[in-house]
DNA sequence: CTGTGTGCAAACACTTTGCAGGTGT
DNA sequence: ACACCTGCAAAGTGTTTGCACACAG
């Protein structure tokens, strides 16, 4: 079960059935190591720009989301937001946490010690997910806030 | 203080300093009697459209939600709603609630029983707004998909 | 009359789609 | 070998900006 931490994404992709690929394996190793989730933007900009193709990042995001390797959430600003911390289960972050979104930097934190609600779906609706995302000042932005005065 | 509904809309513009338009009266009126959240799109479609521009329109929602006689949220669509329900107060609808948008018909709906729970700010960090969005088939949309199978 | 609102055109940002050629298994 | 990925080009959608004219107070 242990793979060495060199090779996790590749293995996560392996057992997930999909094809290792550069890409892949690339966009998935970032997410792992980024702690917090970033948007498409923020991926390629630590993908130096240039090695793939803006395209193949929204694909290759959209694939691994539906696979399940990440979870995607979503701020106020309207710019998905990819995650894929804790490597250890094939869903390991699975989202089901609130989010912050600092409004300043538009860096997104996830809050997994807080977890999401119970919701009462309105009668006769279905609950297929559900997203809270909380929108402020991060502390380094709030601590910069103050000293603008 | 009570005013006919008929100028409802026209009198909640004028106190709050407003200058009453074409254009505010028709969208917070329409706002007021949607009875749930629109999108911009939804709301030019019941202006006829072409009675006002589109960017006057985004123009006219971004001044009325400033100066707090609407509130909006975002589903996971990226697409801003706007609520102007509830008209007694100036801001009789503020949004703290959670709200539902249909993944199928995209139609958004307000859960006001329901309250935003109380979130734990990161350390250092400033909490300036949250929303809870709940996905899922509204209903109708539900029924809808059983009959398809 | 003066400042704000409106319409029109154009720009923007993010994302999706179509298709030909390249790659993983 | 064959299906699936990738890159490139182009289109789509929601929203914003600049500027000249029109209108509310």
């Amino acid at each position: 079960m242990a793979t060495t931490s060199e090779t996790n994404a590749a293995q996560r992709l392996k057992d997930s059935g999909l094809r290792l690929t550069r890409a892949r394996e690339a966009v998935l190793r970032i997410l792992e190591k980024a702690g917090h989730p970033l948007s498409h933007q923020e991926l390629r900009q630590k993908l130096k720009a240039g090695t793939f193709d803006r395209v193949t990042v929204y694909r290759t995001l959209e694939t691994l989301q539906a696979t399940g390797l990440l979870h995607r959430i979503q701020g106020n600003d309207g710019v998905w937001r990819f995650c894929g911390h804790g490597t250890q289960a094939p869903s390991a972050c699975p989202g089901n946490h609130i989010h912050f979104l600092c409004s300043r930097c538009g860096r997104m934190s996830c809050l997994p010690e807080q977890p999401l609600p119970w919701v009462t779906p309105p009668k006769g609706a279905r609950i297929l997910s559900k997203q809270l995302v909380v929108h402020g000042l991060c502390s380094a932005c709030a601590a910069q806030a103050d000293a603008d005065d």
